[in-house]
DNA sequence: ATTATGCTTCTATTTAACTAATACAACTGT
DNA sequence: ACAGTTGTATTAGTTAAATAGAAGCATAAT
């Protein structure tokens, strides 16, 4: 299911993120459906449990799963998912705003440059 | 001019930063004023001249000071500062935007947040 | 109780950040 | 030209943080 690229510079944990980021995206994987368990996983890609967990403490965090101790680890539906994306993308925003304030930007200026930008 | 902190847990090339902004924000130090050179300085805080070129790189790169190689490093003038400061919050907003973009977020609704958060 | 599951804590290792040491290059005044 | 400033680049050592592993604990299902 999952294929690791000993090549590649970044942390194990963050290509396992990324590939189930991409699984449940493209709808291989669907709303509601078990993750591999911690451990199975683990050994079938014979690295540690820990890292699988990380793996998967940063999907729930992201909300792309949520985990039920002593059950298993549930796909999130992508409607949630972008729901939730999309709050941690105006927490950003607010605070780049509050910056952007400071630096006495006018909240005119912002809105026309976001129409600029919208239109390429 | 400068005094580090050794309880402090920050690097000290960033609290060299920051001690200079406050200085030059707050009009101590004026547009074209030298800047101490970075020996002198390295030796009245008895640390490595490494450490101060460090700190007026990342200086210069914000814009608050320019430097001339065998000359000195000077002092930026606030309002170039702020427009440089401006410069690169719109380089973070742009990259930002971006991300909303993907996350189908509608420019309208961005402007609708900014116009909220300004009145706050 | 057994056997699944995820969670927590601790340790080793690897990687990146920070600082220092040293040598180099550019400008100024004489 | 030369001595004395200045900033710059390269390298190396040290320290702090990120990563991954090992082992045991806690929770839930049957």
């Amino acid at each position: 299911m999952i294929l690791l690229d000993y090549k590649d510079r970044r942390p194990i944990y963050e290509q396992i993120v990324e590939k189930f980021k991409h699984l449940i995206l493209s709808g291989v994987l669907n709303e509601g459906d078990n993750m591999p368990s911690v451990r199975s996983l683990a050994v079938s890609l014979s690295i540690n449990p820990g890292t699988i967990q990380r793996a998967y403490a940063k999907l729930e965090q992201e909300g792309f799963i949520y985990t039920v101790s002593g059950k298993g680890s549930f796909v999130t539906g992508t409607d949630s998912i972008l729901k939730e994306q999309q709050n941690e993308w105006f927490e950003k925003f607010k605070e780049l705003l509050a910056e952007g304030f400071l630096l006495e930007i006018e909240p005119e200026q912002m809105c026309a440059y976001i129409k600029k930008e919208a239109n390429q």
